[in-house]
DNA sequence: GCTACAGACTTTATCGGTAAAGGAGCTGTC
DNA sequence: GACAGCTCCTTTACCGATAAAGTCTGTAGC
């Protein structure tokens, strides 16, 4: 038996291949008596609806939407903040009928997907835009909106106000009458260990770091305070932090890009019996759920993944109903709001 | 100006649009002089590459694999246990070069992508068999691969042995003595608190559910235990389980249809002041990262859900590579094995 | 000098739909 | 009774590619 398509139906029932299609994608334009004829001419042949793919070459749309995420897409997955992230997304997405695929943007090879995958459009993530897949996404003429990204000109970009966010963790520790301060990040290349001067250009594309750098850099230097500064090469898995406690002029408190390195810092800092607050206070950056678990529950700068992600994709749905009808309005850039959030691990 | 296809390069090359097609897709089909010059008009036209529609209406291949998951996306991925099976399935997908479809299956309208979105083949993740959207997929004929579900006669599962951990769960309650034995589960409708008999047939179609209670009663019965059975409607968000711990003929140890479950009853059980595994044993299963943070640490059943996530993918290449030629070995269903893991929440 | 064959393109046929305009028949209206 | 306006279905045109077979040319072998 051949495949069965819209044609093979109308053959059968004497329509033309048109009425056929109708009957699945715009009931109103044929009786009802005939509709019910044909979906069940349909049904006995086992047929369910239109091909996607050729549907969706006929009509320009895929019915889903990219996200683009730079790393391996399980260290996403593993990480509660982004995962939830993406949690948010699909459930926004799913509501205006639309389906999430995650594109990975890791090797050469693996890009391959943002190329040949329909798509309606496409949410970066947390990447440099330099990267060949965003660019592979932008020439491919679709609509992109950035996160936690700056946007190249006309696009909307969701991103949080990572430097108010950073500013207030330094001014709380400098409240605290804390002088010696260590900065814990990631971004100074691949050996973990203290370093000196700004982040390199490559890193200070990635806006969060860069960001967060300039908030506790303009918090410190207004008080004339120079930080000592700790790369730490992957954010996920941090190493060599109890080299930084073993130090004679040991800092007496830690500003850390997110929540997962002041973690792993306060891990660090018991093992080697130090207590913290007392002997080191520590703040994180996200308000991951790891803040409140950890002992001491972690001071950190809170931010709403939930939000970020539905926002991402209303601006997307925006720019896609902009395309439909020119005179809509464009979507906007949005930066959300963060706040402090005091616990144990400043407490005075 | 129109928008610029295969054949709009063709023209102003003055050669076939198959061979522009060829310069993209098959190298080897022309003069590398000929290639150069398509792609550098190409690159000068804007044009990145085939439009993904048109090739995968041409092809019948789409990039990319769809995994069905019952709940909202967001829950699933609030979860660390399903969001890193997620992780590990998407990684495996993109090594093959396919990006990973998340579709949803909750409300009758979000089930629209399922039949819309253009995918090679679907995952099928812990979902009734019997659900509109499962069976939208198999009707597109699409290659499926059942995980943590029973599959249909031909198409692979992937599974774990929740039958033998279940049991081994509770044998171990037994072998510490336990006589009086509370089984924590969802699936006996909406409304928390104690129920009798076994569980109903609609409960008993989530494969996951149905064997983990054999397990239990099938060791139960043989020590000739009849337990306690209180029901959860969402194991997310566990309620009413202080009643349970209320009663007079109390039990002693407690057996979770998951670590979720699990954790939530301990803190109801330190809520009400009773220690674990003192007043109260509990075991939970997967081994959820959970498991080991909770204090007391939890006793439970491990299984490895990056490796599920694996087989499960490789199952579907190895099914989509029957589809390319039949004479390829089909792919086998694959239970895979658990243990018990013993911590604290059972220390002798 | 003729056959065989490889390389480099081109031709023909298909993939499975949808949008928008076109026409036929019916009803109602003044 | 002619014109408008519906409803319902058909026609025409197009979406943007790929697969497989066909054509032509140059060259190697003998």
């Amino acid at each position: 038996m051949g495949k069965v398509t819209l044609q093979s139906i109308a053959d059968r029932l004497g329509v033309s291949r048109m009425t056929v299609s109708n009957a699945f994608s715009r009931p109103d334009q044929l009786s009802a008596d005939l509709r019910r004829k044909i979906l069940d001419e349909a049904a006995a042949l086992g047929y369910l609806g239109p091909d996607p793919s050729a549907r969706s070459l006929a009509t320009g749309t895929a019915g889903t939407v990219g996200l683009l995420w730079t790393k391996l897409l399980s260290t996403a997955l593993a990480d509660e903040m982004s995962a939830r992230f993406i949690g948010a997304v699909a459930d926004e997405l799913n509501q205006a009928g639309l389906a999430l695929t995650l594109l990975p943007a890791t090797t050469e090879a693996a890009v391959v997907p943002a190329r040949d995958v329909a798509l309606d459009g496409a949410i970066i993530y947390s990447c440099d835009p330099q990267l060949p897949a965003v660019d592979l996404l932008a020439r491919r003429g679709l609509p992109l909106v950035y996160v936690d990204a700056d946007a190249p000109a006309k696009r909307p970009a969701i991103t949080i106000d990572d430097y108010g966010g950073a500013k207030a963790a330094a001014e709380h520790l400098l409240a605290l009458g804390h002088r010696r301060i260590l900065v814990v990040t990631t971004g100074f290349g691949p050996e973990p260990g203290l370093v000196t001067g700004p982040p390199p250009a490559a890193a200070l594309r990635q806006r969060v770091l860069a960001q967060r750098w300039a908030g506790w850099m303009d918090a410190l230097q207004a008080a004339g305070i120079t930080p000592q500064v700790a790369n730490q090469p992957d954010p996920y898995a941090p190493h060599g932090l109890d080299a930084l406690l073993a130090q004679a002029d040991r800092p007496s408190a830690a500003l850390c890009l997110t929540d997962v390195l002041a973690q792993a810092l306060i891990a660090a800092a018991s093992d080697r019996g130090m207590t913290v607050p007392g002997d080191l206070a520590v703040v994180g950056f996200d308000d991951h759920p790891l803040a409140e678990r950890t002992r001491p529950a972690l001071t950190t700068v809170r931010q709403d993944v939930d939000l970020k992600g539905r926002a991402a994709v209303r601006a997307l749905l925006a720019e896609l109903a902009r395309r439909a009808d020119p005179s809509a309005e464009a979507p906007l850039s949005q930066r959300l709001r963060v706040s402090l959030v005091v616990r144990e691990s400043t407490a005075g």
